[in-house]
DNA sequence: ACCTGAACACCGTTCAAGT
DNA sequence: ACCTGAACACCGTTCAAGT
């Protein structure tokens, strides 16, 4: 029983909530200061108590889901922990689209934040764990850690405001309209179209993970192409 | 001769070269209609009647960008062509830092604008050469693309403002703070401290090109790892 | 057709004043 | 220590008016 309880106090904690509420319910446009002291019932004042601005507020938003985010339960060989760890994010930031702009912002602005070192080292870890020489280990965290935001940022994209039906129909119509583009300046479009109708989101990001592993485990191998 | 040459006519043309020099000199918030209108010497109207809005504006310094990046020779096996035209975003980025963030939001703005196509395009006609399964071109593709501008934008948040002095002392401090991080939650980024300080942004991000040129090449073959 | 420039609504941020 | 709320500088955008 803390001294004031009646009208919940104004916290940290409170408002980086309400940030995340806004920014899951209209992207990052819905948040501003004005909405903010509207759902909070309080001044502008109130807030920048506890915030110094708007980027560190963003930044703690992320930090907060992202957090949850990596926050699971890993067990079993190296790849498989990566792969639950990369489909954890991917699945955080389809949750929350706004988080693939904000984490390119925020590596821009500072390139070792709070939120990078943690992902780097999380993913790192396994990493390091697949018995590939240590020289290698920063290229293939640095390959696994862009892929997972690439493909997360876009297939954060596609989901937005869709629900399954209306994505289903978007999908339909983007392959249909790639299909017909022109087969001189577009073939490779055009050849992909079919795939991109009927894949599985998920299913397609893990076979990217996959395929990275594969490459970090095959070394320059006789399977692999060696650069002179 | 056209009609009026006395004071230079205002272009759309001028007006994404103009926009472009300003984001490239102060970032993402040093392009303003204000400061636009005072390089122009006109108001803002007359900038709204040849760009609909902001974003249409940033949108097009993008593409003007890209497109020059794009715009390579390239010559010698698919896998070298890939490099050339990697390295050649790569670059682009590293001159102009916010092109990172702003192709970030452009894709979440509509998955397929005007760049990511092209660049889908340039990469996959190259990863169709490889000789590999067309059911893999689409994951292949999306990979190498996701990595080079995950890499690439990393990398344009180091050189950002810092020439190459500041940036070998930005480099020595980060690895300097990394090697003094507790070694029970960051025992990764310790161990990589060393790498990071001295490595080459190019060298390393052509290495990270190879690595998933491997993986798409390996396939699921006696040196890869195959998911049940 | 192309440009001017005042005006509008909105934004992040500040700060003297309250309790 | 924590909050109020008016005020400030700045932003993107509009539009009647000019040529």
């Amino acid at each position: 029983m803390a001294p004031r309880t009646r009208a919940e106090a104004l916290s940290r904690e409170r408002i980086v909530e309400a940030a995340v509420e806004l920014l899951d319910a209209d992207g990052e446009s819905g948040l501003t200061f004005r909405t903010l002291t509207e759902r909070l019932t309080t001044g502008p004042g109130a807030i920048y108590w506890h915030v110094a601005n708007k980027a560190e507020l963003l930044d703690a938003a992320t930090d907060s889901v992202v957090s949850n985010a990596l926050a699971v339960e890993t067990t079993g060989s190296p790849q498989d922990e990566i792969r639950t760890l990369a489909l954890g994010l991917f699945d955080a930031i389809a949750r929350h689209p706004w988080l693939s702009p904000q984490l390119a912002v925020q590596l821009s602005r500072s390139p070792w934040g709070s939120v990078t070192p943690r992902i780097f080292e999380d993913i790192g870890q396994r990493v390091s764990a697949l018995g590939v020489p240590e020289a290698t280990w920063f290229t293939a965290t640095s390959a696994l850690a862009h892929y997972i935001f690439g493909a997360a940022g876009q297939n954060a994209a596609n989901v937005r405001v869709l629900d399954d039906v209306d994505r289903a129909e978007f999908l339909h119509a983007a392959a249909n309209a790639w299909e017909e583009l022109d087969s001189d300046e577009y073939p490779f479009m055009k050849s992909i179209a079919g795939q991109v109708r009927e894949h599985d989101d998920r299913e397609q990001f893990l076979t990217g993970v996959d395929l990275i592993l594969t490459g970090i485990t095959a070394d320059a191998g006789p399977c692999g192409s060696s650069r002179p």
